[in-house]
DNA sequence: CTGAAAGCGCTTACAG
DNA sequence: CTGAAAGCGCTTACAG
């Protein structure tokens, strides 16, 4: 009594459909479809032959009521920028895609990742699709969101982060990448060449606790200087729009630094433009040091001296924890937390005092 | 006989274990939850108070069996660049979160998005998920991914797609960037200012049927001047690194012209540092002008002069298509086509020959 | 190798 | 206002 008008028409809509179209049992026609159970070659065909004339699909919720295991890796990250973040998505989502997986990514449209209810919202409805596994970026996420993941993996499913070394240790495999460490390597580079008065400006708004006012605060002082308050920067704007307004407070102040860091090749470029047409000059009178080494880095108007930020690595790890784990099935390992590094590729921005 | 482990332990599994805890039927609960249906306040608050303290939550799959009306947009991309088109979906991601529904982005990791059997099957996945509706950016798209949409929408989906103009018409509510128009409107300002040799360099693949190249050569046209096949440049990178690339071609030819429109601020910031470099000046040897029009173009090393790509324009009409089209149910406008112009803003790098 | 039956967890007419 | 029953479309032991 199921799907007359469909099954009369010529689209099978259920496997009811495919049943009396083949005249074999629902159970049979599952079992062939599937491929789950002894089926005859000869009757499989014969459904599958069925279910392509009569363009069947399965309901992909029927399909999944039961079963846990899907082919679904969900990726969780709460904003989508245009560098690094997107990067390491991408790279992961395309190493993922390769070996077999369907693999949606759950965001945000607004930077930032808006409120903590929302944020758990969907994390929430990532979770009760119960995906094969999940792939969080940490980066802006609520407390309570790794609650959610807990009870995600209480519940059997597998879990791989990746976020920034600063922020809390998870129970989950996590690929973190040491933000401190670059602006370490940056002040320590222009300390080398004998500055000693260092600004650091970070595009975005403030952060408290930021672990890359931290890595270059201890590089001043592993060298005896201090860390000048005023010299830290920031600015709501992000990239070139950030840069720039950066300029605008650089050419302002009366006592400037000879060096400065900047997080992000698009803001130090953009940087670097303005003062440079206000009559400054990049090495000369300022020396500069960027992060993220990405292509512009090497194109910018004064080349970069750049830190760079390896979402390729970053990616790969995360993959191969998620694909060692999902191997290793029900055994499971203690959680492994891989720190990933940049490193300074020297170019015409920065120069001895 | 359900769910009795759950049930004895804090976790309620299943509406069955919530009615056990309340002493309802499972009807009751049900329908207490969903808000369907009359039920007295009192008992409503019981439910909602057992289901908060026994942490239930709806099975996702069980709950869709049924009802095809969910909250869930998707939001189909075969690929997030670090441009444009990331930006529309960020924006188009954005508005409808902000509205309530859940949208989850299918896309590849890879440029260009995949054989044309993946695409189908990317497609194919997100629509047996039967979301409330589709939003599909046509970028890349293989043909065969629109009958999967048709199929969709002939099963009561809406669909709302986003591309560009010289792609086919389809039977959807489609908004398009006229790209043809940014690169006509970019020549003709370099032809007002009595350029005649003008080349255009495209970054990427060279794709067939370029429709910035008959834009372009329109322009030239009008003012009877004639394209050099010589003069249309690509490069397989993108961005700085295709503007860089482009330098290198360039700056090997022998007769060269006295303007260049350059589709990409970041590739034309790239290509003028790098010719600067090589002792060009631009625009005194060379003028140029851009596309996009993003907050790089106006802090590059020599101010762009950009034609607009008004992503959040493209992105808002795409919203306000599918948000029609959903409060309007089974009344069917005709599909609508909105066509975006970008606009020229003059700045630095193109001045008179 | 094939099929009858129970079940996945929920929703939805339909009685009471 | 509440509940017994049928059903959503599939899968999975379990018989034959």
């Amino acid at each position: 009594m199921k799907s007359d008008v469909a099954a009369s028409s010529t689209t099978a809509r259920t496997i009811y459909d495919l049943a009396r179209a083949t005249g074999l049992s629902k159970t049979t026609v599952s079992s062939a479809l599937s491929g789950n159970g002894r089926i005859s070659p000869a009757t499989r065909e014969r459904v599958l032959e069925a279910a392509r004339a009569l363009n069947y699909e399965g309901n992909y919720y029927a399909q999944r009521l039961k079963r846990r295991c899907t082919k679904t890796i969900g990726l969780f990250s709460l904003d989508l920028d245009l560098g690094a973040e997107t990067q390491k998505i991408k790279a992961i989502q395309r190493k993922l895609t390769e070996r077999g997986y369907d693999v949606p990514i759950s965001s945000y449209g607004s930077y930032g990742g808006g409120e903590t209810v929302e944020q758990i919202t969907l994390m929430s409805t990532l979770r009760r699709q119960r995906p094969l596994a999940i792939v969080c970026s940490l980066r802006g996420i609520a407390p309570e969101v790794l609650g959610e993941l807990r009870r995600y993996a209480e519940d059997g499913g597998v879990v791989a982060c990746y976020g920034f070394l600063d922020q809390e240790a998870t129970e989950f495999d996590c690929v973190v990448f040491d933000e401190a460490d670059n602006t370490y390597q940056a002040a320590r580079h222009l300390l080398e060449l004998g500055h000693r008065d260092i600004g650091l400006y970070i595009p975005g708004a403030r952060r408290p606790q930021e672990p890359r006012v931290k890595g270059f605060e201890q590089a001043l002082r592993e060298r005896g200087c201090t860390l000048q308050p005023e010299w830290i920067f920031s600015t709501p704007e992000l990239y070139d729009s950030g840069g720039a307004a950066m300029a605008k407070l650089f050419l302002k102040i009366k006592r400037r630094p000879t060096a400065l860091c900047i997080v992000n090749d698009y803001a130090a470029s953009a940087f670097i433009n303005e003062i440079q047409r206000a009559g400054l000059r990049v090495p000369d009178d300022l020396s500069v040091v960027s992060h993220d080494d990405s292509p512009a880095a090497a194109h910018s108007a004064v080349p970069l001296t750049s830190v760079s930020h390896p979402f390729d690595v970053v990616a790969a790890h995360v993959v191969e924890c998620l694909c060692e784990r999902l191997n290793n099935g029900a055994q499971s390992p203690d959680a492994r937390r891989i720190v990933v590094r940049g490193e300074l590729k020297a170019r015409q921005s920065s120069a001895p005092l």
